[in-house]
DNA sequence: CGTTAGAATGCATATTCATGCACGATCGAA
DNA sequence: TTCGATCGTGCATGAATATGCATTCTAACG
C-alpha cells in the first residue's frame, strides 16, 4: 500500500493526470489493481490537488501548485485589467475595484523575468521593474494578453 | 461579475468552504445568486483549488499560509522572507503569501534612518530607500537578521 | 492454530463538479 | 442604427469524486 502511494506521487510528477480514472488506469501498467474509492482517499491524505492549467486540470503537490496556470492567469488579467501607466521603472496597473491582488498575483505566477515584484492594493498595483526600458515591453506583453483594447 | 468574483475571494478566505453549494449559499447572503455552473467556471478561472484538512475538505487560494502571528521583528523577518532584490532606491522584499503586511510593520518600528516608508501587498513589499546607494548596505542588514539563507 | 481489533479496500451510491448548448446582453465596425 | 462577434450565464446532464457500509486483510495475542 505503501507502495501505491509512492507510484501515484510518482505518476502524478511526471505526467499530467486530470482525473481519477486515469490514474487508475497508470497504476494498472505497474500492476496496481485498485478502485477510484481507494485512490479518492489516497489523494486526499497524499495532500494532492486538482488545479487547473492548459484548459483543463490536473492533481499536482501543493507545491508545484504556483506555477500551475499561466492560461488562467491570462484569463485574469484579460478580466480585471483597466488601465496601464508608467513612472521610471515602475508600471502603475489600474483595475476593477478590488481586483489588485488577483491581478497581482496573476503576474507574480508568470515569473516574467523583467519583473522585480508586484504590490497591490484595491484597484491598482506597482509592478517594478529592473531597468525603466522594460517598461515599453512589459506594457506590450501586458496589453497582448488583456486583448489589446487599448486601455490607457 | 467582477463583484463576485471579489466576493468568492473574501470568502473563502475567510471561512471554511468545502464545496460549490455553500459558495453559493454564502454569496447569496451577499445578494448575488449563481448557479454551481458559474461558480466551477469563477474558481477554475480563479485558480482555486479543493484541499483536504481537518477531516472535510475547503478551497483556498495555491500559496495560503497566512499565519500572522505576532512575533518579535526579527523574528518576522526570518520566519516570512524569502528574498530580497531591488531596482533604483527601492528594495522589494517578497515573502510567504499573505505575509508581507507583518513584515512591513516589522521593518517600520525598526526605524532606520534609510528607510523612507514601505507599502505591502500580499507576498511583496515595496521598501523605498533615500539613495540608491544604500540598496547594498540595507539588503546586507536584512540578510544579517534573515539568518543569511542565500536568498536572492 | 483460532480469535479479534483495526486498518485497508471494494461496492454501490450519494454528492459534487464540469461542460455542451442556447440565449440574451454587450461591444465594435461599418 | 444594424450586423456580427464575443462574452457571461443558466439549464440540463454527464463526468468525476466522496463516502457509508460490508468485507477482507493483517498483526498481535492467548
Amino acid at each position: 500500500m505503501h507502495d501505491r502511494k509512492h507510484w501515484i506521487l510518482r505518476i502524478v510528477q511526471e505526467q499530467p493526470v486530470g482525473n481519477q480514472r486515469k490514474l487508475q488506469r497508470e497504476l494498472g501498467k505497474h500492476g496496481i489493481r485498485v478502485t477510484q474509492s481507494t485512490l479518492s482517499r489516497d489523494l486526499k491524505e497524499l495532500g494532492l490537488v486538482k488545479v487547473a492549467g492548459d484548459g483543463g486540470y490536473r492533481y499536482v503537490l501543493p507545491d508545484e501548485v504556483r506555477g500551475a496556470d499561466v492560461l488562467a492567469g491570462k484569463r485574469i488579467l484579460k478580466e480585471f485589467v483597466t488601465e496601464i501607466d508608467h513612472a521610471g521603472h515602475l508600471l502603475v496597473v489600474k483595475t476593477e475595484p478590488g481586483n489588485a491582488q488577483p491581478v497581482a498575483r496573476a503576474l507574480d505566477r508568470m515569473q516574467w523575468p523583467e519583473v522585480v515584484g508586484t504590490v497591490a492594493g484595491d484597484d491598482t498595483l506597482i509592478v517594478v521593474l529592473r531597468h525603466p526600458s522594460q517598461v515599453q515591453p512589459v506594457t506590450e506583453k501586458i496589453l497582448q494578453m488583456v486583448g489589446r483594447k487599448k486601455i490607457a
